[in-house]
DNA sequence: TTAAAATAATGACCAAGAGTCAATTTTTTT
DNA sequence: AAAAAAATTGACTCTTGGTCATTATTTTAA
């Protein structure tokens, strides 16, 4: 039937709307300042028919999360194209990380929010378990690129290709978070140093501990 | 006079109560489902005195995140104390900070709450200002630690101290937020891994980075 | 074409919680 | 013992997330 289909494509449609919407406010504003009223007015809806595409306010957010997760794995995915060896890919990542958050600090920013917000990644009704399947996916590429570089000897070939990406992971996104904060950068003020300055030598650091 | 002094000490001292009365409430229900009426039945007072010691909520919860900032320094300290070369105790205080993550969660997550929660460190009538002080000491004797290290050649001597601090200190940081994610855990569990492996590697992969 | 059924949207309403402040109680001073 | 100062109270306001009975629109069926 053609009627349902066009449908259920212009409830996607509206359900797209709502959170280009949302993310005009809650980038704006912040999430905890942004109400569902405004966002409610920047879609020009009324306040109930949210609550009809995402089940609260947190799903709102966690959609916009979704979008971040998802650009970050394409720019993986485009990143580890063009380097030969696995440690080169392994950087790539590295900078696309860094180009991610210059380029979408909004999205980083909607990432790290729920780093200290219990979320239940695992409810199968919410936005959050889509986003764990992509958050898993982008992880698995930078496996590969340690893994390539081990096989290509590139990289040490005792290091752990799983315990490494996970550390890699973490260590970059402690980094960007800390080398960004305001009071951070207050800080690195002193010794004239910009968040961009700390990730780059970060990476160095990694390069010096991984290459065989 | 006595009596102001008095006075003074007994308002400190209801400060003081109220706080722990805070720390009741919030470590167990978490900052955002902690209500301040809560706060106030615990701490046996109308919900308006916790106004009378504090600006607002966030003002109390930085007063928590304070005493956290303390336990650290005061880990630190005692940390760089035993071992003797700069290499050694700059692993210490690696050691030392995933030792108060394990004894004391709840001042940890009070931290990092902050670094996705946009705070004005620099507001002199808040907490948070103090908040900073006692940070950037903290930061301190981990620069300290690997200006030794350069000193007595335990670390590399083309190592930057201030740069390799902010490193390790967000490294570290976002290593701990990740492998204690409840889902990155679960992610983790089909590698069986714990967050400790994953800290302890992660300090390999410094250790080869630093060492000279 | 039109009446009934299904679907979508609305916005007044509710409950919860942060923060306020006039009134009250307690302590200190004179 | 009265007046002044300091501390405390809790009823109140205001904001906001979320609900749901009602209304509007679209589809289906006769």
């Amino acid at each position: 039937m053609g009627i349902a289909e066009r449908r259920e494509r212009e409830k996607e449609q509206r359900k797209n709307d709502i959170i280009d919407a949302a993310e005009r406010v809650f980038f704006a504003r912040g999430p905890e300042n942004a109400t569902m009223d405004d966002v409610a007015e920047e879609a020009e809806l009324s306040k109930g028919t949210l609550y009809l595409y995402f089940k609260n306010k947190e799903d709102l957010y966690l959609a916009i999360h979704l979008r971040g997760n998802i650009i970050l794995k394409s720019l993986f995915e485009k990143a580890v194209k063009v380097p030969k060896t696995g440690i080169e890919k392994t950087r790539a990542i590295g900078n696309a990380y860094v180009e991610f958050f210059n380029q979408y600090p909004d999205y980083f920013n909607a990432m790290i929010y729920y780093e200290s917000h219990d979320i239940d990644f695992e409810d199968q009704d919410s936005i959050a378990s889509e986003c764990l399947i992509v958050g898993k996916s982008t992880l698995e590429i930078l496996i590969e690129a340690i893994m390539t570089g081990i096989k290509d000897g590139s990289i040490r070939s005792d290091i752990d290709p799983f315990k490494t990406a996970l550390c890699l992971w973490g260590q970059t996104t402690g980094i960007i978070q800390i080398a960004s904060l305001k009071e951070k950068i207050v800080l690195a003020k002193q010794f004239s140093l910009t968040a961009k300055n700390v990730i780059d030598y970060n990476f160095d650091l990694i390069y010096h501990a991984l290459k065989a």
